[in-house]
DNA sequence: GAAAAAGCTTACGTTGACGTAAGCGTAATA
DNA sequence: TATTACGCTTACGTCAACGTAAGCTTTTTC
């Protein structure tokens, strides 16, 4: 089985069939500054890194992140240019963004437990027909 | 040290101390028949199943989960008067819900390792200062 | 070469989840 | 007894994250 090579650029529309999206979002995200496509004439072009980025994006947003945090959040990635201060609050972000995670956590353990017991209440209600 | 014991009803700012959130949105969970708090006149006093109600929903809040949907995860736990057909869609909404839970879970892994990497990153910068 | 598909821009509309303000009643407190 | 605190309703405002429509250009495909 040769293996497709990945890409070195994707159009719009691409993007949208693979993650299941439409091109309003992708534009939006644009619009926001959270995505910057380089342009063929008027065309998008969107390189593995845009990608990365979309998909960041979207993970994102099925841990509720906003897109204005996951801008943030997504620019931990790459410190770039930054000095001890900058490099300092960039750590403290991370840490809080952790913690936040971690409240998560224990939200969705939780939320699995007391689903595991409604369903377990179901199958015996079920029995008892 | 004698432990208070648990509130047989609560006020509207009682909880809204307890869960820091404001009453505006606490009558607005009422609205969209989220809560059913019983009244003593025309004040409202929420009962202690009232009270975890909206802790649910808190909780559901902070997995991004919407108001709507919260609505139903939260009937899941009081089946009641159900038939077999409403217990198997039960079921089957609950293991929806597990599965959305288990991604949200792969989620949060992968970004607290991005998150420990950027950190890291972070620190041996500092370093090489 | 006509039609369908893919791309673009501009711009107004919508939905969810409240915020905020106005105006009023009752209860606790200084 | 005045004022502060708490409670209520009604109703318009706001912000994020797109949806949707109109209208136009460029490819692709039949």
């Amino acid at each position: 089985m040769p293996k497709t090579p990945a890409p070195l650029e994707y159009s719009i529309s691409r993007l949208t069939k693979e993650f299941g999206i439409t091109t309003r979002s992708i534009r939006h995200y644009e619009d926001i500054w959270l995505l910057a496509p380089t342009r063929r004439g008027q065309t998008r072009v969107y390189s593995p890194a845009q990608r990365t980025r979309l998909k960041l994006i979207l993970r994102g947003k099925r841990l509720g992140i906003s897109l204005d945090d996951s801008r943030d959040i997504i620019d931990m990635y790459e410190p770039g240019k930054s000095n001890v201060e900058q490099l300092e609050k960039l750590i403290h972000a991370i840490r809080q963004q952790r913690s936040k995670l971690n409240r998560q956590l224990d939200d969705i353990t939780a939320l699995l437990k007391d689903l595991n017991q409604a369903e377990n209440d179901c199958i015996d209600a079920l029995k008892n027909q």
